[in-house]
DNA sequence: CCAGACTTTCCATAGCTTATCGAAATACTG
DNA sequence: CAGTATTTCGATAAGCTATGGAAAGTCTGG
């Protein structure tokens, strides 16, 4: 079971509809993808995944075991701040800039992420065993975040707070913005993806760093640091 | 249909299971409430809420047509941080102290509340037609809390940034948090309801005092803020 | 005190969901 | 060309929300 064919050569009793494309298990996350983007998680069903990647309900078990795996294969598609965070987490130079960085990335992905972050949290803590993954992840960033702003705070750059505490701040005001991005409440202003990343990261370091009016540097400082992760990561 | 006894005055078909209690609303409610915050709304069915308030599952259907409408009224007997800020808005003395109480306010509240934030929010934009209080709530908070920033900025206590979008980050750093005090991650620090509001009241204010000096002094002025309001209520 | 209305609960069940199982239909292999 | 591996299908179990009608009481007017 769970052949690893990636080529589109038909084996197998043929589909009802006659469609063949790609692989089924990418054609199947890339059709789920677009309902969850669409519906989300929990109000879409594992028949219209069906019916939009050319096959049976049943048919998609053979694929994935549980609704749930279609989410973890998703999930494991999408890291990649993790990599900004461990990149500048020993770099050299201003650990504001660096902390910016790091958040800005984050948000970004947030947002650009085809599923809310609680929709994914939701699943996760239903499924501890399958998405051991996905804390990892999140516990190895927060100790990152919290090691830089430990490091600003050494070196004079950032008020003495609590780093534990003020990385578990930025990083909830990074998930709590990207909702609204996401789902605009009614009533209020709408806003895009770089506004909400720069607005998270602005309202953190502002909340950090001991002189408020370095914020302008401190910018221009981080857009040149991920300019340069971006290459690293190329190469 | 929808008798509005309160009494425990029997009428109707009794029980199978004998019990015979307070109103059968408020005995619904009740347990709900309590699987709710056990399990979340979601993985909570309509037979546990009956066979915890001693009926069958079909009879719940009776006293709420549909399972959105228990947290309908769960949700309406839980307004309050809205009150404190119609209270500070337009009092005197400095905009970064009532700001600091009404966030602390609004944060308390939402760890207090039986309910996750995000649960609510997922099931008013279900069922719009029967949660517009919500929103109209929470956009009423917004502006609230946009217009003291604004007299902040005015009265030169805080820096020259965008009131709109930085209550925006303000509510959202709340809801963020709120979400890590009710359910901690695995491998990150646990914090009571009172470090998160703390956490959160000062995260922003540090990001908008034009001089982060005075945050002590803020919490101080807003502690005596809130003890005001609270006496003002029970009036 | 009794017939009918009203209130509340129950049972049965429709329709939807996730997930399982065995059979069917094809390609691959010796 | 027989046997095996792969993939899909149909049928169906078990659980969910929600509906409809019958049942079992109380309440009220005559």
């Amino acid at each position: 079971m769970e052949a690893m064919k990636t080529t589109g050569a038909t084996a197998g009793r043929p589909r009802l509809s006659g469609s063949t494309g790609e692989s089924p298990r990418q054609e199947i996350i890339r059709e789920a993808t677009a309902l969850f983007v669409a519906k989300g998680y929990a109000e879409t069903t594992m028949s219209e995944i069906a019916r939009s990647a050319g096959l049976r309900q049943s048919s998609v078990y053979y694929w994935f075991a549980r609704k749930e795996h279609i989410l973890q294969a998703l999930l494991e598609e999408n890291r990649g701040s993790l990599q900004v965070a461990e990149a500048l987490e020993p770099a050299p130079g201003s650990a504001a800039a660096r902390l910016y960085a790091v958040l800005h990335a984050d948000a970004v992905q947030l947002c650009a992420s085809p599923l809310d972050f609680y929709e994914f949290e939701r699943v996760a803590r239903s499924q501890p065993q399958n998405f051991g993954a996905f804390f990892e992840d999140y516990s190895e960033l927060h100790r990152l975040a919290a090691s830089i702003i430990r490091q600003g705070i050494d070196a004079g750059e950032l008020r003495d707070v609590d780093p534990e505490a003020a990385a578990t701040a930025a990083l909830s005001l990074n998930e709590g913005l990207q909702r609204h991005y996401r789902q605009p409440l009614p009533g209020l202003r709408t806003y895009t993806a770089d506004d909400v990343s720069a607005l998270s990261a602005d309202t953190t370091l502002a909340s950090l760093l001991r002189a408020p009016d370095d914020l302008p540097a401190v910018r221009i400082e981080a857009a040149a640091l991920s300019a340069s992760v971006d290459l690293s990561t190329e190469s």
